[in-house]
DNA sequence: TCATAATAGTTTAATAGTTAACTATTCGCT
DNA sequence: AGCGAATAGTTAACTATTAAACTATTATGA
């Protein structure tokens, strides 16, 4: 007999709201561990995809660090170790704003973009097979839910 | 003129596999930030605290460490290591299984389950805020449609 | 019986992530 | 000017995570 994954089952009281953030933790460790053997094979982590995608779609920009931590969710200095494995890796730039030498600017280099350019090539197949379990249509709802309890999270006690 | 999540705007196909996959690991991390305060208030760490809830649930049955991997969406390895500092902090016990003794038997200390009780009186009200911006019927809408997805996660190809 | 395969768990080396404490630079104000 | 507060980034110490290689134990099968 298998177990679904929605079973809690404990002395917990079972709200929507916790059946929600237990599915969402879950589900990103699901995608992960699926996801993460498929970047090995650019010799990227999912992390550092992430991050290059970001910084992709804000080439243009005048990205400072702070800014990457905000777009990815991630603490400030977890930002600076992974650029600097990420500058070793001759994938982004940094440099420093004149106006303001407090600041970084980031880039993707040329080869970073190369390197995206590659993964993309073959990554639709992989996220149609993580996702497999739904349709496009609800693809989308969960897009749409998901993104609404982001932009929508109450902010901490104003104590 | 603010930012909104879904936004990616870059020269990669938008399918609504990417932006459903996309949105998960966002929200993780958002919801992981914005719960990590709270743990650390009872000297626990999120993935310690998930542990600890599923040592509970499954509590009176016999559980290897294999299967707690499996129940966290979490590498063996891990399970060891996670293992060691909670019960170095006596929130665990294990037992070599007689019977076969490659395997152990992981069940949550009677001070584990004390602090599980601890915070189980004010986490509710931490759930509910972390996803303040769903209805009680969008959180569980959200929970179907996430366990669908794990549920029906392709396998690897079978090459 | 005994060698081989399979299984449970651990260790190692690496990246990712956090908070707290630090440095460097700029801003504000007197 | 120049002192103190604020801001950008880094460093340090820690936990979490993975894959790969290892140990210990059990199962299989000639």
């Amino acid at each position: 007999m298998r177990r679904r994954t929605s079973d809690l089952l404990d002395d917990f009281p079972d709200t929507p709201a916790r059946r929600a953030v237990v599915s969402v933790v879950r589900s990103f460790g699901a995608l992960s561990r699926r996801m993460g053997p498929y970047y090995a094979n650019f010799d990227l982590t999912p992390p550092q995809f992430q991050m290059l995608t970001v910084l992709n779609r804000l080439r243009g920009e005048q990205v400072t660090q702070r800014r990457l931590g905000q777009e990815l969710y991630v603490s400030f200095p977890n930002v600076t170790v992974m650029l600097a494995r990420l500058e070793d890796a001759g994938l982004i730039e940094k440099v420093v704003n004149s106006a303001d030498r407090r600041e970084r600017f980031v880039k993707i280099s040329r080869r970073g973009r190369a390197l995206l350019k590659r993964i993309w090539k073959v990554q639709p197949d992989q996220l149609e097979r993580v996702t497999s379990g739904l349709t496009d249509q609800e693809r989308l709802d969960l897009t749409r839910l998901l993104n609404k309890m982001i932009d929508g999270q109450a902010t901490p006690e104003a104590s």
